[in-house]
RNA sequence: CGCGGGGUGGAGCAGUCUGGAAGCUCGUCGGGCUCAUAACCCGAAGGUCACAGGUUCAAAUCCUGUCCCCGCAACCA
């Protein structure tokens, strides 16, 4: 963050610039995907300051929750100890991307839980929070509380088991109350929410149906921020996580804020991801019109990235790490896949083959060994010395062009956070240079005495490009761009400068030996390697792998023999089977069980086609009482064996066994 | 009939709002060049723009219907 320190002696009266990320939720390792809003977010801040903006960039990690408590719980220690841990680790992960945040925000910081805990008094005393119940059942095994439609026939949905009506005090947000208001504001602002086609999925699906009061405490579980006059209650997620965009620049409801909240307050853009689009533009700003405070001027919803290679095939080793892509392509090569790669509106793909072809095609051919052919060539023919002799050519001047429309089409891009566009402009510009090195031939120039100025003069022409290049390269891949620009001996001259060309001061010395910047890789040497890595588990059931995929679930309380009594399970055999419409995942089969049949709806249609369910014998509990799925009558269950990645088993008789065969 | 996004040469995408000769990057093939990281430059092949109708002088683009994929919501007995 030395960046950040040397920002903050700068000068004011600079405009500012607030921005955030989502804060990542500290129950594990953040993957490529997550990785990627960081990086894109630190590309937006790092251009915003080259522009000149007095940038504030945010980014944290939420940290309470029941999910964070339980696996504290699995893992054997306090909830603070596991997200310490897992702060750290997300902190590590951006850090290792090279961003230049300069807060980063854990919501269980002190000063946050406390101003929460105002924010919510005064919501509740000014009468936008109320305390009401909960309706529905309670299953006390799972400390968990259930409405009428999650309820699975009166019973527990996660357990089965019996539930006791039950009403749970909780406190709910009048979110009705300014439903009108958002709604004006929404159609007011276009710009609020980003991409626009966003806009009407809020609207149709929330907005205009009328929107559900929303529940902002639980009895349930403890960690979290507690309810100062309720003490039993603690703050329910997104009171507590949203809040993070105001009370980490100071932000006091007291009425004494600091003045970098003054300052910095409304944020100019929240980045997030797709899925939580609605809590950001329904939810927060209902919050912020609540603490009568101005909403943000922009959220922009990211595409997402996704994996490559089909799906979640067993495991087959391909999620992807930002630190192991890290260990195989570097930094910057990474920050390039991901904010090259990744398109504004739809979801973009990586995989290992992907990475490489762009590493090898981009960085490598087009960038990499631009640099290096005309280090080499000044090098060999001008012992190093860059020297602007003002012997131009005819074709002098496109290249001149292209380097002065470069810098304002990729701030034009940037202004619409088209960040991938941004960044394959600088590229045509590299590629432009390729070509001028083509056109102009310097090795036959050097051929020729006569023509030592005009060769030096191309050398010129092709060393300022590229330091114009490396300088808008900066915000997307800053090693990069400073790596560049050292071995040319190249001076920055700022954004604002760039309209003005041949600044690269002439009679500069190159380096002697250029650095290689990105070496080709392999495709199948980089295969193999990731073959090592994540040895591949064969498609065909290699019985019991052995060891290498273990799974621990949580611990159900211990039973009697009575309640294991209760259940009957039984061999079916199933003799017909069809997918239900209008459900994505149901098969309804029909069960031959001893005499009778039983019809039976399973959730398993990606995992088993209808045909193929037909003549398998199966594992059938079958004094369930019957329930509806999708409208249609299901009289059991079967069960299955599921692995981490939802991959589904039905448990079948090891040997034959007729169909009614009792299972104990 | 829950809401929304998408289906464009082998791969990844743009173009669709504001109809008017189908474009980019990679890969493939052919050629050129040799300064450079087997890199660079030029050229070519390859697409009925998911399918079927309709509007229009003209449709990837507008309208109607169908199929398939993907999110959200529901649901996974």
């Amino acid at each position: 963050m030395i960046l950040a320190e040397r920002r903050g002696l700068k000068k004011m009266e600079k405009k500012k610039y607030y921005m955030t990320t989502a804060i990542a939720y500290a129950s594990g390792k953040p993957h490529i995907g997550n990785t990627y809003e960081i990086v894109l977010a630190d590309s937006i801040a790092r251009f915003h300051r080259e522009q000149g903006y007095d940038v504030f960039f945010q980014t944290g990690t939420d940290e309470h929750g029941q999910k964070i408590e339980l696996k504290a719980k699995e893992a054997g220690v306090t909830p603070k100890e596991f997200v310490d841990q897992a702060a750290g680790e997300i902190r590590r992960i951006w850090d290792l991307m090279n961003t230049s945040y300069d807060k980063f925000m854990r919501t269980t910081d002190e000063e946050h839980e406390r101003q929460v805990q105002k924010i919510f008094k005064k919501l509740y005393d000014q009468g936008d929070i109320y305390k009401g119940y909960y309706e529905g059942m309670y299953c006390m095994p799972c400390e968990s509380f259930f409405t009428e439609s999650q309820l699975v026939d009166g019973k527990c949905p996660d357990c089965g088991r019996p539930v006791t009506p039950a009403r749970e005090e909780a406190y709910f947000f009048k979110m009705s109350k300014y439903a009108d208001r958002l709604i004006e504001h929404i159609n007011t602002h276009p710009e609020f929410i980003q991409p626009v086609s966003r806009k009407n999925e809020m609207m149709n699906n929330f907005l205009l149906p009328g929107l559900q009061d929303l529940c902002v405490s639980r009895t349930t579980f403890q960690w979290g921020i507690p309810v100062t006059f309720d003490p039993k209650h603690v703050t329910y997620v997104w009171l507590d996580a949203l809040t993070n965009y105001i009370t980490g620049i100071g932000y006091d409801c007291g009425g004494s804020s600091t003045e970098q909240f003054v300052k910095d307050w409304p944020a100019d853009l929240h980045l997030i991801g797709k899925d939580i689009i609605r809590f950001h533009t329904i939810y927060w700003p209902i919050f912020l019109m609540a603490l009568d405070l101005p909403l943000p001027k922009q959220v922009f919803g990211h595409p997402w990235l996704l994996q490559g290679d089909g799906k979640m095939s067993k495991s087959k080793g391909n999620v992807l790490y930002a630190d192991e892509l890290v260990d195989f392509f570097g930094v910057d090569a990474v920050r390039y896949f991901v904010l090259h790669e990744m398109p504004f509106e739809n979801d973009g793909v990586i995989s290992w083959e992907l990475m490489v072809e762009r590493l090898n095609s981009d960085l490598a051919n087009t960038l990499g060994n631009l640099v290096n052919r005309t280090i080499s060539m000044t090098n060999k023919y001008f012992g190093g010395v860059v020297k602007r002799t003002g012997a131009i050519g005819e074709v002098d001047a496109q290249l001149q062009e292209t380097a002065l429309e470069t810098p304002k089409k990729v701030a034009a891009s940037m202004d619409e956070l088209r960040v991938a566009d941004a960044i394959t402009e600088i590229f045509v510009l590299f590629k432009r240079c390729n070509k001028y090195i083509d056109e102009t031939m310097p090795w036959a120039l050097a051929k020729d005495e006569a023509k030592q100025d005009r060769l030096a003069e191309v050398l010129y022409n092709l060393t300022e490009c590229i330091a114009i290049g490396a300088e808008l390269l900066e915000a997307f891949m800053p090693e990069t761009s400073e790596k560049i620009l050292a071995q040319i001996n190249g001076k920055k001259r700022g954004l604002d400068a760039m309209g003005e060309y041949g600044q690269y001061v002439s009679g500069t010395k190159v380096t002697e030996k250029p650095e290689i910047l990105f070496a080709r890789l392999d495709l199948r040497e980089v295969l193999a390697k990731v073959e090592e890595l994540h040895p591949q588990a064969p498609e065909e059931k290699a019985e019991e792998p052995e060891g290498d995929s273990l799974i621990d679930i949580e611990a159900k309380p211990e039973i009697t023999f009575d309640d294991f009594e209760k259940l009957q399970f039984q061999v079916g055999e199933i003799i017909a089977c069809e997918e239900v419409k209008k459900s994505k995942k149901l098969l309804c089969s029909q069960v031959r069980i001893g005499s009778q049949v039983k019809q039976i709806v399973s959730g398993i249609k990606g995992h088993y086609s209808a045909e193929e369910m037909v003549g398998k014998k199966v594992m059938v509990l079958v004094n369930l009482k019957p329930a509806k799925l999708a409208g249609v009558l299901s009289e059991g269950m079967l069960l299955c064996a599921e692995d981490e990645q939802g991959e589904l088993a039905l448990m079948t008789p090891e040997k034959k066994m007729p169909a009614g065969a009792e299972i104990c």
